[in-house]
DNA sequence: GGTATCCGATACCCATGGGTATCGGATAGG
DNA sequence: CCTATCCGATACCCATGGGTATCGGATACC
């Protein structure tokens, strides 16, 4: 990968000096908003890519576009950094749990369709899988990342039995086991072929995802067997 | 936890000199391989516990009872000494997940005892659960941790779908899917609920755990839904 | 028992990077 | 315009901890 940033401040390339005229015109500076969001994209990147204790606040600040000043200046230090990233994808997650439930009307293909999108999911998004690795390696050790992950996860274990519950009803068809099991299952079989593919992308590759979860999802939702 | 450890050098108690006599009798020096030993131990436990980064080298050595010297001394560097732990544990992986496929012969009551043997594993060896992460994290970063973990993760596959087809041929039915799918799964899940177990020991516990893995056996080896 | 070798203890080096103090230009308010 | 405030850039501090050089006692070999 490699994480190359231009050496760039206010968001202006500075390696050219362009200065062969002089009247040294004001530029814009960026609003506050938009600097605490480009730091935190980029942050998330260079996290996901080094992991935490690896990432220098520094390469985070200039892969940005700035400097370690505009790093402190919006988060005070690198806990805060990581906890404010941590915030943002507990609750972007849930959003997308949440949405990715009502979009599908037809049961049996259903199963197909949300294997092939969980299973693309974990191959291409990478920045995710890392991050959420990295979430939870951090969670072991610090108890207020604790306090954000663990009803994340929770929530996101609640929303997979309650796709089972609902699905399987509306299939008129009774789960092969208790729904609540069915989305522990669920999550930890999503995670675990997600961190085996970050370790060995061709050995858990996408295709093998998407069996592994159409197999599974097929017999919760009490699919005939091929 | 807290990990604790004893001002100790050559196993020798330090902290109360007991040089109230004079003559300096000199004291036995242990054998190269039982230092190597300690501090590999000693790593093992740290390195769990604190995370690869946040591991000092010296912590390591006095919670074995010894100095950074004999750390440098028997593994040079703090990556070869992770990269022994990574070994050896890569070993008796293998042989313990070998060792555990011959042991039972009734294949309907195996289900129970291997859901139940996994569970409690999970819940109760945090070691190997936090080593296993660690290796996992390192392995994203560093080829030569790659090179070793991803060809044990394979094995552990492998072995879980040769479990798969010995039982149900033993039982004389056919799985309801493929055998190496059905090893990916059982992996990836119990992996998947290791890490979930790691951060949030309640949410999913040794019960939790076992009726996950007893369903998907269950499933697996063509036992009728109860 | 004398000498060479081994090996862990000790003292030291120094790159690293999180955090802080200060500066100065841009904005806002009058 | 002029001033106060904001906020990111810059320069700096310094604890940390991996790695190295050296020491000295124990072991091994003759």
């Amino acid at each position: 990968m490699g994480i190359g940033y231009p050496w760039v401040c206010y968001g202006v390339r500075m390696d050219e000096t362009e200065s062969h005229g002089n009247p040294p015109e004001p530029v814009p500076r960026l609003p506050r908003e938009e600097v605490r969001r480009r730091v935190l994209v980029a942050a998330e990147r260079v996290f996901a890519e080094r992991g935490y204790a690896d990432s220098k606040l520094e390469d985070i600040a200039h892969a940005a576009g700035f400097t370690k000043g505009a790093v402190y200046s919006n988060f005070g230090s690198k806990k805060a950094l990581f906890g404010a990233i941590l915030e943002a994808r507990a609750d972007a997650e849930l959003a997308a749990v949440m949405a990715g439930l009502d979009e599908a009307e037809d049961v049996s293909a259903l199963v197909d369709q949300a294997a092939r999108l969980v299973a693309l999911r974990i191959a291409r998004d990478t920045v995710r899988g890392r991050l959420g690795l990295e979430f939870a390696t951090r969670a072991l050790r610090d108890e207020e990342t604790r306090a954000v992950v663990a009803p994340m996860r929770r929530a996101q274990r609640a929303a997979a039995a309650g796709a089972v519950r609902t699905y399987t009803e509306r299939a008129g068809v009774t789960p092969p086991i208790d729904p609540e099991l069915a989305g522990v299952i669920l999550h930890c079989l999503t995670n675990g072929l997600s961190m085996e593919h970050l370790v060995d992308p061709e050995g858990i590759d996408a295709t093998t995802s998407e069996r592994a979860l159409r197999a599974l999802l097929g017999w919760l939702t009490g699919e005939a067997p091929s």
